[in-house]
Order: C-alpha cells, then sequence, then structure tokens
DNA sequence: GTTGAGCGTT
C-alpha cells in the first residue's frame, strides 16, 4: 500500500515531492502520473514509504498541509485497478 | 483541477 496525495500544484516534480516526504521517512517511490492520452499533469501523486509507519506519520502530517500554494490531500492509497473505462 | 500502467479480448 502507498500513499495518495491530491490537490498537488500542477508545477510540482516528483523530486521536489520526495524532499518534502523525506523529511517524515524513508521514500522508496515517488509517481506523479500524466494523462495517458494528453501526456498533461494530473496534479495528485502516490508515494511509496518504507513501512505502514512512515505512511501514517506522512499521511497525519501532510494531509491538509500547504504547500507549494495548495492544501494537499494525503491517504492511504488505492488499489491500482480502476481506470476510467475506455470502450474497446 | 482528488486514486498511478499496460495489456489491446482480461
Amino acid at each position: 500500500m502507498g500513499i495518495y496525495v491530491g490537490n498537488l500544484n500542477y508545477d510540482v516534480t516528483e523530486e521536489e515531492l520526495k524532499a518534502v516526504l523525506t523529511e517524515y521517512g524513508t521514500v522508496q517511490k515517488v509517481h506523479l502520473p500524466v494523462d495517458r492520452e494528453t501526456g498533461r499533469k494530473r496534479g495528485f501523486g502516490f508515494i511509496d514509504m518504507a513501512n505502514e509507519t512512515e505512511e501514517e506519520t506522512v499521511i497525519s502530517e501532510l494531509d491538509g498541509a500547504e504547500w507549494m500554494g495548495r492544501q494537499m490531500k494525503v491517504n492511504k492509497a488505492r488499489p491500482r485497478e480502476s481506470r476510467p473505462n475506455k470502450t474497446w
């Protein structure tokens, strides 16, 4: 299980996000997905910490916190299964 | 501006 971070500034990069997260634990992975069809930023990201305890620390410390002019939403990430349905 | 990919029949 990773962490979901929403309401990010669209200019934020993975490195900037990782730098902040590192202050609260060991960041293993940072992912800022872009729209698969348009290639544009989506304004949210996913993070993998070393363990669940660190994830909870990040959530409690950064959820609702203002960063880069935006109030981040930090939560446990959902399983990576659902996606916008396309009519194949 | 709020839940990642790719597969390409899952």
